[in-house]
DNA sequence: CGGTTCTCACCTAGGTGTTAAACT
DNA sequence: AGTTTAACACCTAGGTGAGAACCG
């Protein structure tokens, strides 16, 4: 029914090397550059700053090798009606922080490109499955702690644990709405404000001051229930909240 | 050893009379009085507003039946060295306040006298047990939520359950510390600022616009180990997380 | 058949009073 | 003897993937 190609690089970078991509892999994935990718990607994933005085700040994914790890098997992020967290937790620090101001920190997730995936479980990969589903429009979702002292921003680890995703597209409390089957990169935002501003939400970046930081290795596909085995065996045995499901623990029959 | 006398008027007000005081026990208790009580009271509880346009900001008390509960057995709050939320909870909501300021909802608890108890089991009574052990300064507790617009602050359920209680005059977690044995009065404050202010955290209330808000009925002894099983009776029945204790959960021998 | 939803057992995380032991 | 501590069983609250049921 819907033109069906198979994917010819790995869309999410399923495994076909073990060996590091050109460019190095260990430096900093953020900032200035990293887009990268194909002519259909979406210019949304690019860095971005519009305030002389964020380009000093520079920000760094934690637990970014937990990320490398799910992103070499190409990362999934189950989501539902009621809302899943994200695991692994979007996790960042900042440096370089001046004093005398505001800093917010926010999340939205956006679409790589527009395109519907399936996954073919006889061959353990993705296939682009027709065009996307219309987005809903992206939530930005401001860190909880919000906001910052520059004090704060310094030595604080900022981590999204929850946040949430969806498929409820009538969703009211604040949750991120994504389409199953369509590929998403998160995106950190930090803005800043003067001191003597006021606590009014931010609902248009384009009307402040920020600077918008990506980390490719965060890429996902919305998925309603995971597709490779491999992811779920990584979640299972890297998130705490899944250690039931772990080998050990599966000895039961034997164990008792 | 110290000078131990019985206390006339039972100093919380333990089970006298069913019926109720002369004041309508209906009507609000905070704002402008109801300090009552003896000579030897800390000034510290009375209501205090050093700003016009808070004294149009009404504070009133949630669950205040349940306070008055606990408040007519004498209520004891577990201390300890890690820190214990109070229950009941400090949960106040707030009428009447402007736009384009900002409010901060802090609380304390201040010593209600300069006198250690100790509990008489055998008559069911607290007693005077000398002079009160040298206070830890009193610290302010933050709202975490703060700061409030006029609008959270209109419609918002303003909750401490929180804070923490400790004994450990060396906590560094911010959190509220206590000398057992002795006999407490929680205060909230209300702290304006205008909405140019910073963030900057508030550690003299008489640096800042604010109203203090005594409700009586929420005075407490702290202690290590209840002393009234009456009160160890009503936090069992009335705090979920103590429903293992509950009276049809002990009937466990005949239920199974 | 592919995709979604719901319920479930099994976890994490942490708030309760109890109890026995330790402290002073 | 009065008070404090620490380990414990028992809760609340909620995050996991499995698997069955359901949908289209």
């Amino acid at each position: 029914m819907v033109d069906e190609e198979d994917v010819g690089g790995p869309p999410v970078g399923a495994v076909k090397s073990k060996k590091k991509s050109g460019k190095k892999s260990g430096g900093k994935s953020s900032g200035s550059g990293s887009s990268g990718s194909s002519s259909s990607s979406n210019p949304q994933i690019k860095p971005k700053c519009n305030c002389e005085q964020l380009q000093l700040v520079d920000c760094h994914l934690e637990t970014k090798e937990l990320w490398d790890k799910f992103n070499e098997l190409g990362t999934e992020m189950i989501i539902t009606k009621t809302g899943r967290r994200m695991f692994p937790t979007v996790r960042v620090t900042f440096s370089g922080a001046q004093s005398r101001v505001r800093y917010y920190v926010l999340l939205d997730v956006v679409p790589v490109d527009s395109k519907r995936y399936r996954y073919a479980y006889h061959r353990s990969s993705w296939l682009v499955a027709g065009k996307a589903d219309p987005p809903a429009p992206a939530r930005l979702y401001t860190h909880p702690d919000s906001p910052f002292t520059p004090d704060q921003l310094r030595k604080q680890v900022i981590s999204f644990e929850k946040v949430k995703l969806t498929n409820n597209e009538m969703d009211k409390q604040g949750q991120i709405v994504l389409n199953s089957m369509h590929r998403y990169q998160p995106r950190v935002h930090l803005v800043r404000r003067m001191e003597g501003d006021t606590t009014r939400p931010i609902v248009d970046l384009e009307r402040e001051q920020f600077r918008t930081y990506v980390f490719p290795e965060t890429v996902f596909t919305a998925v309603t229930a995971y597709q490779n085995q491999l992811i779920t065996k990584l979640k299972i045995d890297s998130n705490p909240f899944a250690k039931g499901f772990r080998d050990s623990s599966r000895l039961s029959d034997f164990d008792r």
